[in-house]
DNA sequence: CGCCGGTGTGTAACCGGTTTCACAGCGCTG
DNA sequence: CAGCGCTGTGAAACCGGTTACACACCGGCG
């Protein structure tokens, strides 16, 4: 068990004092050359390394980002996350990680315990990024935060995002122009995604344009296994016919869909089409390849750090920020069947 | 900006001493009723949480877990994260996680980064547990750590993963139990794992053992792309019989594989077979769902987590544990081609 | 020669907790 | 009643840095 090499240490053996030794460090207030060069020898041979607690203490800021996201298991998070760590990294700063397991109720514990370890700011995903109190809270306590994904439709928040209505929107043509007309679109519980809320509002803004009726949305639990998917989609179609796409609210989702369809016999995509959002990169390996929004997810990450730091700075905007989305057509996406003209799925289930 | 709320504030509204205010919420030392119920209602007036900064200092130790990983963007990593998060969450820890990239020249330099913020413990995945400098460090500066999906060989490092080699031999039996021969063992750049490297030896060993000789391993990069891994395909087939089975050293890359050859025209898994390691969770979502050594990954972290407590507390052992692993067959495994006796890989790459 | 200003350096306060130590007050025992 | 021990409390040291401030030293100028 060494002693622990502190800047009196280095100062001790530099033979100077430990203001002279911090100066020298930080490249602040003035130094000879030679006291320079004792000190820069004393802290190579010691391997010294100045302690973050001791430096944040003074300014009770913390080279530290918090980040809050629902999971680490949804690649969609995880490539955020990657991007947040990288762009972290560059700037000197690491990052503490935490999921709320897609918990609403624990995001303000989670935000609490960040606090208390005085980071400088959080990129956060929360389920509802416009009446949260949780960021009310950072709102009132001045601590800068960046939303990723979250779409906060009232302003005064800063976001990374797509569009995601419109990505909805885009992705809804893309079916309609393939012939289709009873597209479902299935979606995690609205009440932990507003990405879905939006993604669902503009595949019914795409309907009503085409002059379809929108089905009301077939809501899942994200995180159940394909079986109860399978269920869920069977107890469906046995009061209302089949339809020809199926939109999910994200990859993960869809992939898990498309696996319940071809366990109920159905072919992806000759019998049902089926896309997602979001882009994972897995949704390109596999066969059909997974039609999907394509977004700049790592991107993502590195921007709301990028804007993070100019919040710190009192620089930059509390704004929300659009990156382009892309459609990746895939081949999970297929013209539809000829004889399935039965009508709008809406006029059943309504 | 509201003035900050300190262990001061509270103790000036419950009209006390600060350090009356430090035994009530810690439990440390007598404390009259009256005083404390006097400091319950100032905390909670004042919605004070003791900042981690302070508390650190005293004890140079932090309620701060390092975790190193190559990548978070590996499902297989970011399902042990989500593990270790969990678990230091439940005893009140919170994560520092940063990424090497698979560069594992970043890695004593991450660690030193850690170490300047007095983390309690680390939790790693390196690319050599047996020869790393970077872990000489810390066995001598008397930081705890825990290595996962590691299995160092030269005991002496706490560690937590499954027996690789053994699960090697048993995909590879496995393929070998349906008939085939013809055998590649398709790798990620074995510098970067000591798992590849160890699945190899499981390959090498069923081989022999079932009197096939085993070929050399095709090195690939993990991270390249399908055209990459088809054009590598190719060129091998080129100059030597194309197997019946392709067994890949993780998931990630076997996905990819599949996606190449089904690139090439062929079928999987009526034309080759493919197979990978660690039991991702999408594996059993895709189709065909894919043929893999199922790991507990998220558990995998939790244990690592335990241990390191052991290790911090000084009970616990610097030794390797093995979690049980599992064949899961899937569909991308089948049958050999019965017409295609042509010889065993070895005789032609050798 | 006295004064001014700049340069290099050390001392000490400070950040927010934890913890040691001293001590007051009280009840008990001899 | 003296002395002991226990309980509750506060003052102050302490952790490892940063930084405000004092100051010594030196060269240049009036």
């Amino acid at each position: 068990m060494p002693r622990p090499v502190t800047i009196r240490t280095v100062a001790r053996m530099a033979g100077c004092s430990i203001a002279t030794v911090s100066r020298v460090m930080n490249g602040t207030g003035p130094a000879s050359v030679e006291a320079e060069t004792r000190v820069r020898a004393a802290v190579a041979e010691l391997g010294f390394r100045p302690s973050e607690i001791g430096r944040s203490l003074k300014t009770l800021r913390t080279r530290t980002l918090g980040v809050v996201i629902p999971s680490l298991t949804n690649p969609v998070f995880a490539s955020s996350v990657a991007g947040i760590e990288a762009e972290a990294r560059k700037h000197g700063h690491v990052l503490l990680v935490t999921a709320t397991d897609y918990d609403p109720g624990r995001e303000r514990e989670l935000v609490d315990t960040l606090v208390a370890q005085s980071v400088a700011g959080l990129v956060m995903t929360v389920a509802d990024p416009d009446s949260n109190p949780t960021l009310d809270h950072l709102d009132t306590a001045g601590i800068p935060y960046v939303l990723v994904y979250n779409e906060p439709q009232r302003s005064g928040r800063a976001a990374v995002t797509v569009d995601n209505a419109a990505s909805g929107r885009t992705l809804t043509r893309a079916f309609i122009d393939k012939g289709h007309a009873r597209i479902l679109f299935v979606g995690g519980r609205f009440s932990s995604s507003d990405r879905s809320r939006l993604r669902y509002r503009g595949y019914a803004l795409a309907m009503r344009e085409a002059g379809l009726q929108a089905a009301p949305v077939l809501e899942l639990d994200y995180l159940a296994d394909v079986a109860a998917h399978r269920v869920a989609l069977e107890t469906l179609f046995a009061v209302q016919p089949c339809p020809s796409a199926l939109i999910c609210s994200n990859d993960l989702l869809a992939l898990s869909i498309a696996a319940a369809v071809r366990d109920m016999g159905l072919r992806v995509p000759q019998d049902i089409s089926v896309a997602g959002f979001d882009g994972i990169s897995i949704g390109r390996l596999v066969s059909p390849s997974l039609c999907t929004i394509d977004q700049p997810t790592r991107l993502m990450g590195e921007r709301a750090v990028q804007r993070l730091f100019e919040l710190i700075a009192c620089t930059g905007l509390r704004a929300v920020e659009h990156l382009p989305f892309r459609l990746r057509l895939g081949e999970s996406i297929a013209a539809a069947p000829e004889d399935t003209g039965i009508g709008p799925l809406a006029t059943l289930t309504a």
